[in-house]
Formats: structure tokens, C-alpha cells, sequence
DNA sequence: GCGATCAGCT
DNA sequence: CACAGCTGATCGC
């Protein structure tokens, strides 16, 4: 495609066409209230959860594209100046909810993951496959744009651990730390294998409810032992201070795919003997990129870090650039293309 | 006084 | 390093 033409979620500059993936911080700058610098494609649900982000936002600027339908949109060619048609797809991201766009016209394809978690295993994804081949049996993708956050095999997200923590803390209230969107697929998983509604804040709640969520979540404190906080609310000294009173014993579990994030705490590690500290190998600092990470560490006397992300793991984005086949490939975070190139270099071209 | 942007932190 | 923010300072209106 010629320069010029590629749309992108950033909206600080001047552009013909916007799309926007999700509605993570890092991924709208530039989008505010006021917004009047032109349409703005999105799916549904992030525009039923924009006005919530951006009460002001003027509605008749968004264009909702529909998952697994083409939608044609016109610009202007920057170099001949005459009008060009082309064509839009989106695709369920499964990341807090978000979307995969892609790009078509008559020279070619771009697709764009932008934040994506492709599932390998689950129904929905046997589905979300099947709908990509579908299309992709009669388009090429010249270039892939890549979510390469966690490119690395060492990355790997099994969620069954978290619901071992809690089920293993039959007592304990539980706080896990989560942003204002993400990680709902977690908590659901945990509400459906324990049977146990999760509390979150009211904001929260009325996104859950946009979000389709109407009955697993609850802002009463006394339906669950089970709460889903605010990340930067809570702490380890939030957490010593709730474990002063003995009678609601409390552990946080912070969900994350970057581990290393959370630092342990010195000194602390072999004090307790619970079943989870013999069934999960303590990590050691050298383990960080190339041993298995995909382990759970408890942290602190309170506090557990789970492996989880909202990005696809290693061999979640092999399963992806297999089915995709691009021609070229480009990842969205600079520091893992070394990665890329390490891991794929022998089937795909990189752009760089 | 408000919103937008940025530095610093996690 | 970097997830997806948060807090606080500064600047323009």
C-alpha cells in the first residue's frame, strides 16, 4: 500500500480514516472527549463502552464495524489524489474487548492485531479459526502487523493455577488486582469453576454489564470472599493491614504476564509451608527469559503472582502466523522482535 | 478551575 | 526490558 493509507489507532496526528482496536490507555492517546477530527471506526462493544471512557464523545463520528463482515470506506490516494475504495474486516482480539482489523484493496491486504490473545484450544477459537481461513483462502497478507509482547517460548499463561490458590485458601478472603478493562475472561473462569460470584467496584460492575456480564458479578461484599480491585488500590502493606484482624485472613493474587514486575520480597520464601510453595518450583533470577515461566510465585506471606495476560503467549502467536502466512511481518513492540527474528525468520520476511 | 499533556513510578 | 495503568506537576484556555 502506498504511504499514507495505513490506518492505525493513534489520533494525535491528522489522518484520513481512524481505527480504534480497544480502549487500553496506551492504545488511545490522543482521543478525548471533544473528539472532532474525523469518523472513527470501532466494533460495537468498544463504542457501547466509549461514552463511559468519554462522557462528551460525539456518537454520530463513530462507525461500528461488525465482526466477520467486509465494510468499505473511501480515501483519498496521497500521491494521484484520486478516490480509493477499501475494504475493512474486523476480528475478535479476545483482549478486554478488542479487535484485529483487516485491510484490503485491490493492491493487497494488512492485518493488524494490535493487543490479541489467540486461543488455541477452546471452541470459540476452533471458530475464530475457522472464519479467519475462510477469508484468508482468498486474500494474501502482504504485511502482518504484531502483537510480539509475549514472543518468547518462555511465555506461557496457564489460568487452572489461579483457581488452585483459591480453592487451596478455603478461609482466606481473596483481592486480585485487575485494570478498569481486561482480565475478564480470568474472572469468569474462576466465578464458573469455584461457583462463587466476584465482587468489583461499581464502575466495574456497569462495565461488566456492558460487557454482557449480568450475573457473575456484584457489588455486595457479603455474597463472596472473592474481589476484584482496582490494581494500584491494593498492596502488600494493604494486605498486611487487612490480615491484622484474624477472623477474614486474606491473600491478593496479582495476574500478570510480566513477572518479573513483581519483585520478591527477601527472606520470605520458605517460611510456609503450604501446598502450593511444594507444588510450584520457586523461580530463580536467572530463570527470567530462558527458563519456564509459567509458573505461580507467592511473592510475599499474602501475596501470589499468577502468569496471565490478556496477549497471546508464544505458541499462541506460532499458531497465528501459520494460519496467517503473511509475506511480511512487523511486531508492535520493538524489544521482542529479536525474538521474532530468532524464532521466524525462516518462513517470513521482516519488515523493519 | 478545568482539561490536556508529560514525567515518574510501578 | 514493558503490561496498563496511576499520581502529580505543568501548561494553555
Amino acid at each position: 500500500m502506498e504511504k499514507g493509507l495505513i490506518p492505525r489507532d493513534r489520533f494525535t496526528e491528522s489522518s484520513q480514516t481512524y481505527f480504534l482496536t480497544h480502549l487500553h490507555t496506551d492504545h488511545i492517546q490522543g482521543l478525548t472527549s471533544k473528539w472532532g477530527k474525523g469518523s472513527l471506526f470501532c466494533s460495537k462493544l468498544t463504542a457501547k463502552l466509549l461514552p463511559f471512557k468519554f462522557p462528551d464523545f460525539n456518537l454520530s463520528l463513530l462507525q461500528v464495524v461488525d465482526l466477520h463482515i467486509w465494510h468499505s470506506f473511501s480515501l483519498i490516494s496521497p500521491t494521484t489524489r484520486s478516490q480509493i475504495t477499501a475494504h475493512v474486516m474486523a476480528f475478535d482480539a479476545n483482549h478486554c474487548p478488542g479487535v484485529m482489523f483487516l485491510f484490503c484493496r485491490e493492491f493487497g491486504c494488512l492485518m493488524y492485531t494490535r493487543d490479541f490473545l489467540w486461543e488455541v484450544d477452546s471452541e470459540r477459537a476452533k471458530d475464530a479459526r475457522s472464519r479467519l481461513l475462510n477469508v484468508l483462502k482468498n486474500e494474501t497478507v502482504d504485511v502482518l502487523y504484531l502483537d510480539n509482547t509475549y514472543c518468547n517460548p518462555s511465555y506461557d499463561f496457564p489460568t487452572r493455577e489461579v483457581v488452585d490458590i483459591i480453592a487451596s485458601h478455603p478461609e482466606h478472603d481473596i483481592v486480585i488486582g485487575i485494570d478498569t478493562l481486561g482480565k475478564e475472561e480470568l474472572l469468569i473462569h474462576i466465578s464458573r469453576v469455584l461457583n462463587i460470584k466476584i465482587w468489583v467496584w461499581p464502575e466495574r460492575l456497569q462495565t461488566m454489564h456492558l460487557l454482557g456480564f449480568h450475573d457473575t458479578f456484584t457489588t455486595k461484599t457479603s455474597l463472596t470472599r472473592v474481589r476484584a480491585v482496582p490494581r494500584y488500590s491494593f498492596s502488600v502493606e494493604t494486605l498486611e493491614g487487612l490480615n491484622i484482624r484474624e477472623d477474614y485472613p486474606t491473600i491478593g493474587i496479582m495476574p500478570s504476564g510480566l513477572l518479573w514486575v513483581l519483585k520478591p520480597v527477601k527472606g520470605d520464601g520458605n517460611l510456609f509451608g503450604s501446598l502450593l510453595i511444594s507444588r510450584y518450583k520457586k523461580r530463580q533470577p536467572s530463570d527470567k527469559l530462558d527458563g519456564n515461566l509459567g509458573y505461580v510465585e507467592r511473592y510475599h506471606q499474602y501475596m501470589f503472582s499468577i502468569p496471565y495476560s490478556d496477549h497471546s503467549c508464544f505458541t499462541e502467536i506460532q499458531e497465528f502466523i501459520e494460519l496467517v502466512q503473511p509475506t511480511n511481518m512487523k511486531g508492535i513492540v520493538s524489544s521482542s522482535s529479536c525474538y521474532m527474528l530468532t524464532h521466524f525468520t525462516t518462513s517470513v520476511a521482516f519488515v523493519v
